[in-house]
DNA sequence: ATAAGAGTGAGTATCATTCTCATTCTGTCG
DNA sequence: CGACAGAATGAGAATGATACTCACTCTTAT
């Protein structure tokens, strides 16, 4: 993890590359698209998808999925981890990543080229705690 | 993490979980509908995804999502994490969670209870590795 | 037996993502 | 300079998983 761009980056990949680390939380497709609508960067939905999908292959940018099904991409040099409400859908961000680079032995990996992890944690936020005690 | 059912689980609830527990493997929404398709114990696609909601949020089941968006549910007492390639999605399982019970501090999870976690590594399989150097 | 409430499911709606394919761009070669 | 090949693009349609609706069916208690 932490691999440098080895291939020249298109110039609309760098673009999103680049509002993703600008916006500094994580972009759904959708959100990166409506940024850029009536700049001069704009680019269509599936031009978006299609990149951000390469982007990934890179190992430049992960993705994580919300409950609700929608995925959210983020920069993979931005180490930040969640923890979401299986009730509200509420997240909230983790300040350090409990596991940096996870001690996995060559024999877990198998010929594996490791690019990013995704580490997140379900529960209920207080406020959801709450609301199941007086169903 | 490793709460009992403190409720009383629905019958139909009961059945979902012990078909995670049997079929030894996650299993989505729709593989659960098929599988219980034409026997007894056959239930409509929408109690299927209503019950798997209830029991995510109980914390007996955890879900994560692939690449595809496809969202595969496992009963949380089996921690099991993957390791999937970006490329071809295939996913391999870890033998063993890096991080049990990892290292939350309390004003990290503030206030949350937490129910479960996902823990995924994504990169490129060797198959895919040799594929991208053809390209 | 009856009524209230929970549980259910067939069909429909939703919505993010992917696919299709015609068009545009870019660089190269004649 | 003009034409061509291949890559890149985007509008719109297709896909597919999941959520919603609402009428129906069970429970259970009285």
């Amino acid at each position: 993890m932490g691999e440098q761009p080895s291939i020249e980056l298109l110039p609309k990949q760098h673009q999103l590359l680049e509002q993703l680390v600008l916006a500094g939380q994580e972009l759904s497709g959708q959100d990166l698209h409506a940024r850029l609508r009536g700049t001069p960067l704009a680019m269509g939905l599936a031009t978006v998808y299609r990149h951000l999908r390469q982007l990934q292959q890179q190992g430049l940018v992960r993705c994580r999925h919300l409950p609700s099904g929608e995925a959210l991409f983020a920069p993979t040099e931005r180490d930040e981890h969640h923890l979401t409400c299986v009730d509200c859908g509420r997240t909230q961000p983790l300040t350090a990543c409990p596991i940096h680079d996870a001690h996995l032995s060559p024999e877990q990996i198998g010929g594996f080229q490791l690019l990013f992890h995704t580490l997140e944690f379900f529960g209920l936020c207080s406020d959801c705690q709450g609301r199941q005690d007086q169903d």
